[in-house]
DNA sequence: TGACGTACATAGATAATCTATGTATAATGC
DNA sequence: GCATTATACATAGATTATCTATGTACGTCA
């Protein structure tokens, strides 16, 4: 199934520094793990993850630094600030209100269990 | 808590055809009622919500008439098609494919249990 | 009579993503 | 040896979406 974009958009932020709060990632590896972690429910494309990423460094909440690969490979990694982590608290909160009030409307369902 | 802009945009069109799945409703009654039953987590303005409105009827996802009320003042209502019932159907299971993937990856947490 | 709530509508600014394209190297298959 | 695929980065431009601001109009209440 294609998920609408709209519904994606919101999330990426929230996912990206979820990642990034266990270890440092490069983009390309953030494209991968997301698709698979969510059983390929998120495909996302260079194009649409680099410029986020970009963004994400201007507004302080990761860093990013190069590094050679074992293949030779130059890799962009991103690591997460302390400011990150705070978005990242932040953003999780909104999640989960978000989330339970779509549940509560969409799902007749007050505590944001789906489908279980 | 203001919730992002991008989170809700997303899930605007689902919310709205489930109320019209229940009952006719009228514009400015779609912004008071998704403003109750979310605790005011949407806080929709007209200039947000009629163009989506008129967006969705566009697309054959709903049908208007007009009706005045008791206090004299003209409504618009707007009445879900059987093309809005399948896109509802299809928006609620997106919705749980993507909310089930946000979960898992950002509250590690597969079944969708947000915060319970 | 003035303020507020109801009820509709749209223009224009703003912001965001996606598509498409480009570069470059490594690995794989034939 | 050569072509294809995967890896890995990047950005310009088109498209799309929403929000802000504004306008109209009527009813009600103080």
């Amino acid at each position: 199934m294609k998920i609408d974009k709209g519904l994606i958009g919101g999330s990426t932020i929230l996912l990206i520094l979820t990642l990034l709060s266990e270890k440092d990632y490069y983009g390309y590896e953030i494209i991968k793990t997301l698709e698979e972690q969510s059983d390929s429910t998120f495909q996302f494309k260079e194009g649409s993850l680099y410029p986020v990423l970009h963004r994400m460094e201007n507004e302080g909440f990761v860093v990013s630094y190069r590094e050679k690969s074992e293949s030779g490979k130059e890799r962009k990694y991103y690591q997460i600030t302390p400011l990150g982590q705070e978005q990242l608290a932040e953003e999780k909160e909104q999640w989960l209100v978000f989330s339970r009030a779509v549940n509560k409307i969409a799902l007749g369902n007050e505590f944001g269990l789906a489908g279980a």
